[in-house]
DNA sequence: TATGAATGAGGCTTCATTCAT
DNA sequence: GATGAATGAAGCCTCATTCAT
């Protein structure tokens, strides 16, 4: 890592920046995006004002970070448990259950996703903020599924890794008294069972 | 109706709201609803400013009446396609078909519905506004589908009612190049599949 | 009168305007001639806002009429008492407890007649509204008192008329929990004592 | 003092929040409290409207300022001059002189006093703005009078201090062409021999 | 005469961003 | 790098006033 190789300088500015970034997640979680102020998050980092542009281009450039750290983590807990000769099917059983942990854990980071598309300029209608590589992993966890001959084939693996996608955000939403991870593993299974490919 | 009843005056009033509510749903839908100003609604409507506030409360108000206006019309429409004996998959089927046309024509107001939960105070996780009676109509259709034996029973009905309402979440985010109908067409047949009971 | 020669039609007219000053005292009372707005008193009279420009020219209009009003009125009150010989400090005291009974009976005037001088354009220093004719009264009186030896001489008539006006501010004000005529006629045996001429 | 204590970045935030109240008084002074803007305010002050709110919560947050400063001050200097053994009468008499003093280098606040009722919510009649301690300086050396039998007490104490309170008021208004402090000793001399207990 | 919808200027307030220290 | 005062555009909302019916 280049964290070792870090001068004690690039190191405290690594760590300020988490900082921000820390209390930015709070506020987000707590108040909503929009709701909150620059002004709010740095004062919960205890830290001037000013200092936020050292660091961050905007209010939207905070966001953006954020969900690219959620993407790449998820990304990268996927690509290890997909070692393992298991069947496509028990591979995005894992990546649900994973995925799942990681929201469970970073709970704050799904609401800006989903508000993501609304609070910024106008972008092709659907096309929100680029969130790289989340879809992608379940895609290509599909097709494979698609032509080991275990999903159906009916359905394109887009469609069907939005699918997945809403899931999170239909958990995250949900009124239920279960747990986030209980609600997911439930709609996983709704849904494993209806991509199956029928014999 | 009352609007055959209504004298010349009270019929302007009706129609200078509803010109309000178009141009605020094109804004909505344009630039989101945080991006809208009540001047660019009024202006879009080619009224002055101060004459928004002759007929609403707020931004949040015009919110509050586009989603209401949305359920109540989707409930209606499920309600009269419910007459017939169809079973209670195929109901949930024309349920999503119905839903889908309604927001095909009125795309504006998901966007809306899914910002809802961010754009005001900090709700109950999960709770955004109302929606009174969206996600109701379908959960009665599948318990009554599960006490006929045609869904499987191993997951609650509220979880289920969740991923219809998702569908049209993820369909209104799709990237793929198919119409929203088509789109929800597909999802929903992969969900019916998966609640279906296996014999 | 003039009342009586009125048509139909001009009684009518009057009687609304009464009924708009009516609302407007009721309103300035209640929440202060600021806070009042137009709506607010034609709502309270159940007319149409614009009905209000058919009878005044503006709400300070309103204002100047019921100051105006209040004056004639205290006026002709005075006037009627003065014929009997009392002496004048005998009057002055009789004058201030008739005023007390006016103003008792029309508290909300009071603010009103206060916060005159603030609320409207920049007037030069202790300018005020006009109030034609209320100080006068008891100027004259007083200048007659001190013609006739009742009074002292080493004080402008003029002033001490002021020390009069600034009885019932001081009395509408009170924090006492005495009834305002009572503390009128507190605050009239002062200052009545404190202009007697010394022997 | 922690004055000097200050950093210069402390001093110079002092010295801006000294100018917006300067400014302030000098609008209020010259338009009256209600037809004051804050943008006005700022203006006169050369400064950007929005670095108001770096120093007061609102308006009335200004107000409520300089009316505590006002008696702050006018407490202090009376509470010096009770030092030697006057009589209760003389105090009273160098009191008014004193507040006169203050009131005719700070004429603007006296109007704001007045219109202080008018401005704000519907308070208990008479309740107005706190001015906490204003009258109960003048109070408490009129009981002192009292008790030493040099002043009648056949009116109650708080009684006679709402008219000297009234006295300032009533200068204020003025339209004599005397000067303000001179306008305020006579009134006082009147009041004054009002109060004297008579042998 | 009565109406009340329409108006738009103007008030208050927030906040992302800059910049001198 | 850190600071936080200053900024001013922009948003929301109120309201006296007008005018067509």
């Amino acid at each position: 890592m280049a964290e070792e190789k870090m001068g004690r300088r690039a190191r405290k500015k690594q760590q300020t920046r988490q900082e921000i970034l820390d209390a930015a997640v709070q506020n987000f979680a707590a108040k909503g995006y929009s709701k909150t102020s620059i002004a709010d998050i740095m004062e919960q980092a205890d830290l001037g004002t000013g200092t936020f542009y050292n660091y961050f281009d905007s209010k939207e450039d905070v966001l953006r970070c954020l969900l690219e750290r959620l993407v790449t983590r998820v990304h990268d807990a996927l690509r290890e448990n997909k070692a393992a000769g298991k069947s496509q099917i028990e591979l995005l059983d894992i990546a649900c259950q994973i995925t799942a942990e990681f929201l469970d854990a970073n709970r704050f980071v799904l609401p800006l996703f989903l508000s993501a598309a609304t609070m910024t300029e106008v972008r092709e209608q659907g096309e929100n903020i680029p969130t790289p590589g989340f879809k992608p992993v379940y895609k290509s966890i599909i097709e494979a599924g698609q032509q080991d001959g275990e999903i159906r084939t009916d359905i394109p693996s887009d469609l069907i890794a939005e699918m997945f996608h809403s899931i999170f955000q239909a958990a995250a939403f949900s009124k239920l008294k279960i747990s986030f991870q209980e609600n997911v593993a439930m709609k996983t299974r709704l849904l494993l069972d209806g991509i199956r490919k029928q014999n």
